[in-house]
DNA sequence: ACGAAGCCCTGCAAGC
DNA sequence: TGCTTGCAGGGCTTCG
């Protein structure tokens, strides 16, 4: 389940193989994903030069002289690159085969991800539009939040997960970001006061950049075959533990579901 | 405007 | 063992 430190890995595990190559071909093999993926897709890329990579939310952004390959990962999605000639598994969607002869190949399961076009400048697309900030970047903060949720009564964990408010911040990392800073996950977010906010910034930053670098110690597995990202399962404390003793205090982690998604905390540590 | 529910999809685990 | 059922989840979309 991509979120946003495995959506970086991969960017910066692709980037420098695809950075000024050309796109020979592009090969769809099952064009249902979230959306369809657009038609004219192969012949729109076929002998285009990739300028630029970025990162967006979890969207990854390929760049062309006149247009942008728009790419998300879904729950289930991954890319890798392969050698020429590598077979096909059963939910490898497209292959980009590359002047450097290599192929970057999208595999998703569960096809939540998506493969799009748009010749729009990116902040414009609809996509895009609505987007709050990039929680690795000083926007956000503790007054911040405490601005943006003044009067809302929803949960502060789904507050947090509104991309409206700030991207990437799925749901492994927003319950962890809430137990490190010792928040209920079903108080109103704007019942939180500012200095809990601002705990809840610092820990959101502290463990989106503690996995952007584990997923970094297996970058050259992108290369690989098995490309499964570095993961760091062994750091979380309440996420896949409801039931389980917290680390902290050794009270029972509680679950609940908020918004449909699986919520673990401290009652003893959480307030 | 807000908040909650619905939906897309497959793999896996649990229950019978 | 082989079936069925339930659940997981990002995030857009729809409904109240």
């Amino acid at each position: 389940m991509p979120e946003l430190p495995e959506v970086e890995t991969t960017l910066r595990g692709i980037s420098p193989h695809l950075l000024n190559q050309k796109i020979e071909q592009v090969l769809v093999r099952h064009w249902q994903l979230r959306w369809p993926v657009p038609a004219e897709l192969p012949s729109l890329l076929k002998g285009r030069e990739v300028l630029g990579l970025r990162r967006r939310a979890k969207y990854l952004i390929v760049s062309f002289d006149d247009g942008h390959l728009i790419l998300h990962l879904g729950m289930s999605g991954r890319l890798r690159l392969v050698d020429h000639g590598t077979p096909a598994q059963k939910h490898d969607h497209l292959d980009f085969q590359i002047s450097s002869g290599k192929i970057l190949r999208y595999t998703d399961p569960r096809r939540f991800g998506a493969v799009l076009w748009t010749e729009d400048a990116i902040d414009q697309h609809p996509l895009f539009r609505h987007l709050g900030p990039e929680p690795l970047t000083t926007e956000l903060d503790g007054d911040y939040l405490f601005q943006r949720s003044r009067g809302r009564r929803m949960a502060v964990k789904s507050f947090v997960m509104d991309s409206t408010v700030v991207v990437g911040v799925g749901n492994i990392y927003a319950n962890e970001a809430l137990f490190l800073a010792g928040i209920r996950p079903g108080k109103a977010a704007g019942r939180i006061t500012r200095t809990q906010y601002v705990r809840l910034a610092e820990q959101i930053k502290i463990v989106l950049a503690k996995a952007i670098a584990a997923g970094g110690t297996t970058l050259r597995d992108f290369l690989g075959s098995d490309g499964k990202p570095g993961y760091f399962k062994q750091e979380l404390f309440v996420y896949g533990r409801g039931g389980e003793a917290c680390l902290q205090c050794q009270a029972l982690l509680k679950t609940k579901r908020l918004a449909q998604r699986a919520t673990v905390y401290c009652a003893n540590c959480q307030h």
